[in-house]
DNA sequence: ACACTGGCTTAGCTATCGCTTAGTCAGCTA
DNA sequence: TAGCTGACTAAGCGATAGCTAAGCCAGTGT
């Protein structure tokens, strides 16, 4: 079996002093906590707006997506807007913001994991790319443009 | 602004049964559910292989610390592996299996939005290309090898 | 024989997550 | 004006996630 560590330099050593307090995937995790904050954020992606398409989408009970959507708000990943259908009173929609859109990469990468080790061939949708119909994953690649695999990263310090 | 939901085909509507219960996410959340275990994941990818390392450089307490190992082991996300240094007893140390290792897009992506939009220049370390030393970003892809953008995503029943 | 160390476990606490049930409120429609 | 609907809010509950403090156990070192 291969490793599948990333390799540390040496100039990352002694641990102490970098860690924990300047993580940003941890940072990320205190933005989008909860499994609640997840799902409201892929029936976000997968098109819903009003506030009973949340809850009846994501099976949440109402104060549970109520109270999502607001901290979703409140934390910019989600943007309020008032609109009004003919005969109908002013309501808010909900759209994801380009900060909440943006972690998309990250919720692709979950389903592709959910799907592949957790539920295979079990899930009934898939992302699929609009001009050639292929499937879509997340993928590391670099800067460059290369394709990376797991061996092939290295940590370095900024 | 652009539409940065996902688009819907005709035939995805209505939504009502293929949603909750069998979305891979979902699914994904419910085995590694808590900041604290992906918080002992992102340990495991740098490295850390001892009860001892993951407790200092996760922050979390002991027991909590344990009690993560423990799932993630039972999950199949870790295995233990019997280990002896000479003159000392036999201990346990905890590798990523291939299952684990997988989730490494997934966390990527994470730190990448974190790095992005909570801390920006805030984190210390990064994670490059081995061969050529640039940075490398979980980024969306199809099988096809096109960069797909948000706005080029379709959902598709399978 | 005794203390020490690494790797845990147990007990007991608080805070947060999510649930159900039961409102509230604004603006139609009748 | 009285009810209806969509979008919430409030109250109260049980389950879970995290903490600290304390203890346990196996094997070394002295």
């Amino acid at each position: 079996m291969t490793s599948t560590t990333i390799q540390m330099t040496g100039a990352l050593e002694p641990r102490e002093d970098w860690a924990a307090d300047r993580c940003p995937m941890a940072h990320a995790l205190d933005v989008v906590r909860t499994k609640s904050a997840f799902l409201v954020l892929r029936e976000a992606f997968y098109g819903a707006t009003r506030f009973e398409e949340f809850v009846q989408r994501t099976q949440l009970s109402e104060p549970v997506a109520a109270a999502r959507l607001r901290e979703l708000t409140d934390a910019e990943l989600l943007e309020r807007e008032p609109y009004q259908e003919p005969g109908q009173r002013t309501r808010q929609l909900y759209r994801l913001t380009e900060k909440g859109a943006d972690l998309l990469p990250a919720l692709v990468a979950l389903m592709q994991w959910g799907d592949k080790w957790v539920l295979p061939g079990g899930a009934r949708v898939e992302v699929r790319h609009r001009d050639c119909g292929a499937r879509v994953t997340a993928e590391l690649r670099c800067e460059h443009d290369h394709a990376v695999e797991r061996d092939d990263l290295v940590l370095a310090r900024r």
